[in-house]
DNA sequence: TCCCGTTGTCATAGT
DNA sequence: CAACTATGACAACGG
C-alpha cells in the first residue's frame, strides 16, 4: 500500500527542479545544493571517507606512539622523568609532535599489551567486517566512534541494506555514543570544509541555478513566478518522480542519505540543537512510525531514523513521505528553521507554527457548512491535478514539529499513494484520517483548525493554491499568481481574506511576543530598580552616620581649638561671646557674638 | 458553570 | 495609495 506510481516524465528536468526546491529550502539548514546531488554526495563521500580515514589513522598513530612510548619507558625515580626502558629497533619517527629524544627511542613495534597499527587495523577489519574497509579505519576509535559510521548514515546505495541490520541493536542501544560520534566527526573542520569544496568542483550551481531568477530568499525560489508556472503547466513535475529516483537509486537509503547529507551539510544545526528536534524537523513520519512500531526502545528519534534506514522494507519512508520529512512544505520549512535560528526574523513565530494538522474533529465540525469528510475532500479535489503536487509540496507547516502531524503523515501518505498523483492533500486532510495520539497542545490544535477551517474554504471556493502560499508570497508574485488564474469575486475576497488573516496571525503572535518580552524586560528592571533603591537607601544610612560622626568631631576640634585661646590678659574667650569662623582663603578669625546679643537686646 | 490562558480575528492607526 | 505591521479588543476554545 506505501508504494506509489513514480510518472517518468521528464525525470531529469524534474529532478534538477526538486533538486533545486529542496536545496534553496534547505540553505536554511546550511545545505549545499551538492546534499541533493548523487554524484555530489558520492564524491563527498568519497572524500569524507578519506578524510576519515586519514584522521583515524592520524589518531591511531598518536595512540600507538603513546602507547609503545609508555610501554618503552619507564620511570626515573631520582628525576621524576620517563626515560627509555631500553632501545628497541623501532621504527623512525614521522610525528613531530613527540619529544625527539623519546621519539628516537620509541618504535611502533610494540611490546607487552600494545598492538601494531596495522594489527589493530586488522582486528578491527574482522571485527566490523560490514564496514567498508577504507572505515575499518575509523573504526579504531573504538567507542568513540560506533562502527555506524558515515557510510551508512550518509548513504549507502553499494550496500544492500540488509547488510547492515546486524548493527541494528547496537547503533540502538549506543545512540547517545553515535551522536557524539557524529557530533565530533562533523564538527572535523576539515571534513566540512572538504564537503563544501566539493560542491564548485564538480558541477557549477549556476547551472542549476540557471533556471529562476535569483531570489534573494532563499526559500523564495519556491513561490518563483517560473516556478509556479511549472506547477501550473506541468502538473507533473513532481517530487515523487525525484523521490523516486532517489528511492531507486539508494535502495532503502533515500531519507536517510538526505537526512544525512543534510547533517552533514549543516552540523550546526545538527551539533548544536537537539538530534531529537532535528531529527523530528526531518522524519516526522519515520518518527511517528518508530514510536509508533511496537518496538520498545526508547526510541529517541535518531533511533528512528536508524529504524528506518536500516529497515527499509517495512520503512514508512516513502517518496511522499520523503517529500513532506524534506520539509512538508519547503517554504514554511525554511521559514521555520529561520525563525529559530535567526529569532530576528519573524520572531521565531511564523505561520508555520500554526498548524496544519488539524484535528478532525474539529475542522470537519467548526465549519458547519463545510463539513464534509476527507474523502469527500479528496473528490471535490480531484480537479486539474496540476497544482495538487505542488499544493501538497507547499503544503503547511507544522507537520514538523506537531506531533499529530507526525502520525498523520503516514496515513497520508498511504492515501496519496492511492490517489497516486491526483491528491491534493490539504493539511486538514492529512491529519482527519488519524487521530492524535494524545491530546496535544489546544493551541496547536486550535490553530489547525483555524487553518484548516481556511484550508476548507479555500478548498470548497477550489482555490488552486494552499494558504500557505496564499499567505507566504511576496506581493509580487501573489498578484501575479492570482492574475494568471481566474479567480471568481468569492474566491478573491477569500484568497485576500486568508492572506490577511495569515499574516495578522503572525503579527498578532509576533505582538504577543513582544508584548511578553517588554512585560518580562520591565519586571527585571523592576527587580534592578528595587535593588538600586536598597542600596542607595543603605548608602543614605552609612553617609547619615559618617556625617555625624564627623560632626561630632567638629565640634570637639572647634571646641578644643577654642578653649586654647587667651585675650591679652591671658583670660580664655568665652564660647558665648565669641565664636570661631573661617574665611573662604582659608584664614580663621575670632568673631564676637556681640552684635547678635546687641540686636537681640535691641529687639 | 465560571475562570483563566491562549489563539485567531477584526478594526484601526501607523509605517 | 497599496501593502504591510502593530496593537487593542473581542470571541472561541479548552483545561
Amino acid at each position: 500500500m506505501m508504494e506509489i506510481e513514480l510518472p517518468k516524465l521528464n525525470p531529469s528536468q524534474q529532478d534538477m527542479d526538486m533538486i533545486d526546491i529542496l536545496w534553496k529550502q534547505d540553505i536554511d539548514l546550511g545545505a549545499g545544493r551538492e546534499v541533493f546531488d548523487f554524484s555530489y554526495r558520492q564524491k563527498e563521500h568519497e572524500l569524507q571517507k578519506q578524510r576519515d580515514l586519514e584522521e583515524e589513522k592520524r589518531r591511531q598513530m598518536l595512540l600507538e606512539r603513546e602507547k609503545a612510548l609508555l610501554a618503552q619507558l619507564q620511570l626515573d625515580e631520582e628525576t621524576g622523568e620517563f626515560v627509555p626502558r631500553s632501545v628497541p629497533s623501532g621504527q623512525p619517527q614521522s610525528a613531530s609532535d613527540t619529544p625527539s629524544e623519546v621519539s628516537q627511542n620509541v618504535g611502533f613495534t610494540v611490546d607487552g599489551d600494545a598492538m601494531s597499527f596495522d594489527e589493530c587495523m586488522e582486528l578491527l577489519a574482522q571485527t566490523f567486517p560490514l564496514v567498508e574497509s577504507s572505515e575499518t579505519a575509523s573504526t579504531c576509535l573504538g567507542t568513540a566512534t560506533p562502527p555506524t559510521t558515515n557510510s551508512q548514515l550518509i548513504m549507502a546505495p553499494e550496500q544492500p541494506p540488509l547488510a547492515q541490520t546486524p548493527l541494528l541493536p547496537a547503533t540502538q542501544k549506543s545512540w547517545p555514543d553515535l551522536d557524539q560520534a557524529w557530533m565530533e566527526l562533523l564538527s572535523i573542520p576539515e571534513l566540512q570544509q572538504c564537503l563544501n569544496m566539493q560542491m564548485p568542483e564538480i558541477t557549477e550551481p549556476s547551472d542549476y541555478l540557471s533556471t529562476n531568477s535569483a531570489p534573494e530568499d532563499p526559500s523564495y525560489g519556491l513561490f518563483m513566478p517560473g516556478l509556479t508556472d511549472t506547477v501550473v503547466t506541468q502538473p507533473e513535475v513532481c517530487p515523487p518522480e525525484f523521490m523516486g529516483n532517489y528511492e531507486v537509486s539508494f535502495p532503502g537509503a533515500g531519507p536517510a542519505n538526505l537526512l544525512s547529507q543534510m547533517s552533514l551539510k549543516a552540523p550546526d544545526t545538527v551539533v548544536s540543537g537537539n538530534t531529537d528536534e532535528f531529527c523530528e524537523m526531518f522524519y516526522p513520519d519515520m518518527l511517528n512510525t518508530a514510536k509508533v512500531s511496537e518496538t520498545p526502545h526508547p526510541c529517541n528519534t535518531v533511533s528512528g531514523v536508524c529504524q528506518v534506514t536500516e529497515t527499509p522494507d517495512c520503512s514508512p519512508v516513502k517518496p511522499l513521505d520523503m517529500r513532506e520529512l524534506s520539509s512538508g512544505d519547503p517554504f514554511e520549512m525554511s521559514k521555520g528553521e529561520m525563525a529559530t535560528e535567526f529569532p530576528d526574523s519573524d520572531s521565531g513565530l511564523s505561520l508555520d507554527a500554526s498548524p496544519n494538522m488539524s484535528s478532525p474533529e474539529k475542522s470537519t465540525f467548526e465549519d458547519g457548512s463545510l463539513g464534509f469528510s476527507d474523502s469527500d475532500m479528496d473528490d471535490t479535489d480531484s480537479g486539474p491535478g496540476s497544482e495538487s503536487d505542488y499544493s501538497e509540496m507547499f503544503s503547511l507547516p507544522f507537520e514538523t514539529t506537531s506531533p499529530s502531524g507526525t502520525t498523520t503523515n503516514t496515513p497520508r501518505s498511504r492515501r496519496q499513494d492511492r490517489n497516486g498523483k491526483h491528491h491534493k492533500t490539504e493539511p486538514a486532510e492529512a491529519s482527519g484520517h488519524s487521530k492524535p495520539p494524545f491530546s496535544k497542545d489546544k493551541a496547536k490544535r486550535r490553530s489547525e483548525s483555524r487553518l484548516s477551517r481556511d484550508e476548507q474554504r479555500a478548498k470548497t471556493l477550489r482555490i488552486p493554491f494552499t494558504v500557505s502560499m496564499i499567505i507566504n508570497l511576496p506581493v509580487d508574485d501573489f498578484n501575479e499568481l492570482m492574475s494568471k488564474h481566474q479567480l471568481n469575486e468569492p474566491q478573491l475576497a477569500l484568497v485576500r481574506d486568508i492572506r490577511r488573516r495569515g499574516k495578522n496571525k503572525v503579527a498578532a503572535q509576533n505582538c504577543r511576543k513582544r508584548k511578553m518580552e517588554n512585560i518580562v524586560g520591565l519586571e527585571f528592571d523592576l527587580d534592578s530598580l528595587k535593588e538600586e533603591r536598597e542600596r542607595l537607601q543603605r548608602e543614605k544610612t552609612e553617609h547619615s552616620s559618617s556625617l555625624r560622626q564627623m560632626k561630632q568631631q567638629l565640634n570637639s576640634l572647634y571646641l578644643e581649638v577654642f578653649g586654647m585661646l587667651r585675650d591679652e590678659q591671658g583670660r580664655p574667650y568665652s564660647p558665648a561671646d565669641y565664636s570661631l569662623q573661617q574665611t573662604s582663603d582659608g584664614n580663621v578669625f575670632l568673631v564676637p557674638r556681640v552684635k547678635k546679643t546687641l540686636i537681640k537686646s535691641d529687639g
